[in-house]
DNA sequence: AAAAGTGGTAACCTTAAAGTAACTTATGGG
DNA sequence: CCCATAAGTTACTTTAAGGTTACCACTTTT
């Protein structure tokens, strides 16, 4: 189970390590607009529970894409934002998107433009 | 479970269940050069097993990304190879490759450039 | 003092993906 | 007619990701 040679100088795979969770992509997306509480986020994908948002949060925080900052307050108050690092993953996500709309508007196999 | 309404239209994600498969990445790099038999791409990445890299082949088949030729010959022929739309991954496969890249050379957030 | 809000954690369970090993089918060559 | 080769398939087990439920810690409001 260790020897996968492959896998490990794969750029696209690597990457695809950091957003490929089954949530990710989409607290990114959520984090993109503004930084975001935990409840906030959960209300936003009330679908995860919050024990797999924590866990993804973590993951999250510890590939370096987002970070999390602890306000003490009345109410407890923890708030995450995307770090620069995470903010340099947007384009490759809108340029993901663009591709299945590209595919699904034209019949296939056009060329691909980037959003801007 | 069948909730995931957010996921339903989301093209990240639905982008992500096309090649976020555990092998389909190194399958579609390998596939990008040349066509390719069963036993060869089995030969490229070894540590996939023959019933993974079967499953794997089929959903790809399925999703039309890939097509599969069988030759009625000798021994057994069975080619494996892009399909227009497949092909039209590859830019993006590019683009996932050299975000990482460029984030392993660059201390961080610097603007991603595509590769042609 | 009790309740309520926020952001968790702990213990446990389910399921889907992946892995292993042995068997199968089709074909041509010797 | 038997064997080797290519490309699988079948049956079974393992692992990892995700899910459920209940509980905890801290603070403020009533």
């Amino acid at each position: 189970m260790g020897n996968n040679l492959y896998h490990a100088d794969c750029p696209a795979i690597e990457t695809l390590a950091l957003i490929g969770g089954r949530w990710k992509v989409i607290i990114l997306h959520v984090l993109s607009k503004h930084a975001r509480r935990f409840g906030e986020i959960n209300v936003r994908i009330p679908s995860i529970s919050r024990k797999v948002l924590t866990e993804q949060l973590r993951e999250l925080e510890a590939d370096g894409l987002i970070n999390r900052k602890q306000y003490k307050e009345h109410p407890q108050k923890v708030e995450y934002a995307l770090t620069d690092f995470g903010k340099s993953l947007c384009p490759l996500l809108a340029y993901i998107s663009a591709w299945k709309k590209n595919v699904e508007g034209n019949s296939s196999q056009d060329i691909i433009q980037l959003p801007d």
